[in-house]
DNA sequence: CAAGAAATGTACACTTATGTCAAGAAAAAG
DNA sequence: CTTTTTCTTGACATAAGTGTACATTTCTTG
């Protein structure tokens, strides 16, 4: 039971990472109402009770599956945050990038728990305090590039709620469609468009994706 | 049986409508895992099967709540778009006043309904017509205000998106604290900021609420 | 290869939900 | 005040989920 992080390959079918990814597909596919360790069992080939091997009970699968999403999406706007910027263009085309990289951000997790915090106090506290603390990194953006901070307040919210948007109106599109729409979105965001050296560099850091 | 819409007030403890009633405001509360019947008839001090005689099963009562958010939360987009507007600002400030006013648009059953259709397809399909729709209607807007159609998508996506995001947030703030940051919205939405008599008019339109 | 630890499975007890049926009470209509 | 329609309820049958106890299997380790 003892969770060191690195979970090295034994000989058993099943382990806490298992039962963990399982809940998590569950979650993000069809909600909470979905994380039921019945069904997963069935998934996962394994006696139900096995489950309570690796969880005290279903909460406890729960909590987990809230602390991995708060592991995943949590850093990446700090990351975004400090990253070299010569304008507010490059700023926020930094930040752009972070949201469409799967590997720093998943918009489906996001939302699943978002959905999730609907009927539990306790989860829609977790989502308003990592909701705050990404605002408050993309409003440092603005401030740092000399943006009064009633503007940067509204700006920083506008860039945020638009992604919140986009993620909860839960599109499929695919990433050619999503870039034409870039500059427009950095124009209306900053207030001033992408000049064509920083949308450059903005696609190629996208390609290996 | 016949739903004539003009439910007159009978004699009887039950309604149709009354199960309805406590159906959203489950739905709203605590998500659709809280629409249930046994619970519902517990809070209205009503045999669980008396809930039968009114819809046929669990899904009719389901079907019936999801054409109740169509109908509340349909028109009222139509309605901004083809409200009087002399410039771009106030086609935006209408529209804020359609989202700020809680007889036209209820955002916390439209993030119910979102957060439902995430686990049922059907739900999904209806609330992405509506998106679209009320994209439309947006874009209609710039479009009318001489924005050329890649500009206003990107727009109309920016000031949609963010009351979906701003919605998804089920933040709780004061209308005081919401309106100081109108002008910045309206400022970034259409790239200018609004005359004191715009913010004026929508100011006034908003306090009889 | 024996022994112990790690994981699995079976049986049981319990809870909460759905939906049908038929008996009956309460309004409304005559 | 009777009849009829509208609504209410309790009993029943069924399903799906939770969690505990204990026996059993399967790996790992000495």
């Amino acid at each position: 039971m003892t969770d060191t992080e690195t979970e090295k390959t034994t000989g058993w079918r099943g382990s806490r990472a298992l039962w963990l990814d399982a809940a998590r597909r569950a979650l993000l596919e069809s909600g909470l109402e979905a994380v039921k360790i019945q069904p997963l069992a069935s998934q996962l080939n394994l006696s139900r009770t096995s489950f309570y091997w690796f969880f005290k009970d279903r909460q406890a699968l729960l909590d987990a599956l809230l602390d991995d999403w708060e592991a995943r999406n949590t850093g990446a706007f700090v990351l975004a945050r400090d990253a070299y910027a010569e304008t507010i263009a490059e700023a926020i085309l930094n930040l752009i990038a972070v949201f469409y990289d799967p590997d720093l951000f998943d918009p489906d997790l996001d939302f699943a728990v978002r959905a999730w915090g609907q009927g539990a106090d306790a989860v829609k506290a977790r989502v308003s305090a990592a909701d705050d603390a990404r605002l408050a990194a993309i409003r440092a953006m603005f401030l740092r590039f000399g943006f009064d901070p009633t503007e940067a307040d509204v700006r920083a919210r506008t860039v945020y709620l638009t992604q919140i948007g986009y993620i909860s109106m839960q599109v499929r599109e695919d990433m050619a469609t999503r870039l034409t729409r870039v500059p427009g979105y950095v124009k209306t965001f900053t207030g001033l468009a992408p000049g064509h050296s920083e949308m450059a560099r903005f696609e190629a850091r996208l390609r290996p994706t």
